[in-house]
DNA sequence: GACTCTGTTGGT
DNA sequence: ACCAACAGAGT
């Protein structure tokens, strides 16, 4: 079916992305996750990297390349992997965020852009928390994905009998579903689903984002401020 | 059936 | 004021 004529056209679509590459001097453009994480890693490999030197278990001190980023990594390898990673992962969900904005006509965000490519502190590493799992992925988006993939053990369907008990270490959370379990999830990983183009800024829901642009821009302030 | 949005709550 | 987390409703 067709879809309704009277809605309004906010579906953010996966295909509609546009990522571009802002290493060094880079500025190739993607148009999904695989082909941009993959030009990424052409771009880390031998990148301050000396076998014998620069051990993957040793400290040492690695400097982003990313534009507007400025950050030296300070540990071990796999700390400047997930660094550099989580660029491509930022680039995607700024791109969310600069479609939504796009089709709900709002104006953006009006904080300084000089923070637009920082990205936040993260957990020392990525570690998948699930029973008897304990997979480390230093790719951001290709972790997220992997615990994501925890959900698919639960049977399709919005009512579950026994519901989707989570399995993380310590968690004893019954979700209605995989899909509230997958929702769920994020809390464990701190899995941010959209980004602001403009400031940087990361929010964990849609309408957390939206709020932030209206705030920013100032409009209709709802706040007893002034 | 597979998401996605919205309102509430509770913590900082 | 801000935000994470959640339940339940809506598409």
């Amino acid at each position: 079916m067709p879809p309704k004529p009277n809605t309004k056209e906010t579906k953010i679509l996966m295909s509609e992305l546009m990522l571009l590459c802002e290493w060094g001097e880079c500025s190739h453009q993607f148009n999904n996750m695989e082909e941009f994480l993959s030009h990424m890693s052409q771009h880390l490999i031998g990148h301050h990297y000396e076998v014998g030197r620069d051990d993957p278990n040793t400290d040492g001190e690695f400097p982003c390349e990313w534009r507007e980023c400025n950050t030296m990594v300070q540990g071990r390898r796999t700390d400047f992997l997930r660094h550099a990673y989580f660029h491509c992962f930022h680039v995607k969900i700024k791109n969310i965020g600069e479609q939504m904005i796009r089709k709900m006509g709002l104006r953006g965000c009006l904080l300084e852009n000089q923070s637009r490519n920082l990205i936040p502190e993260l957990p020392e590493r990525l570690q998948c928390g699930w029973n008897m799992c304990e997979t480390i992925i230093d790719n951001p988006e290709i972790f997220y994905r992997h615990v994501d993939n925890h959900s698919e053990t639960f049977p399709e369907g919005n009512n579950l009998e026994h519901g989707a008990r989570c399995e993380w270490e310590g968690c004893e959370t019954v979700a209605k579903n995989k899909y509230k379990l997958r929702e769920h999830l994020r809390s464990h990983t701190q899995e941010k689903v959209i980004a602001c183009p403009t400031c940087g800024g990361l929010f964990s829901s849609r309408t957390k984002f939206v709020d932030h642009v209206k705030r920013q821009a100032g409009v209709e302030c709802k706040c007893m401020c002034i």
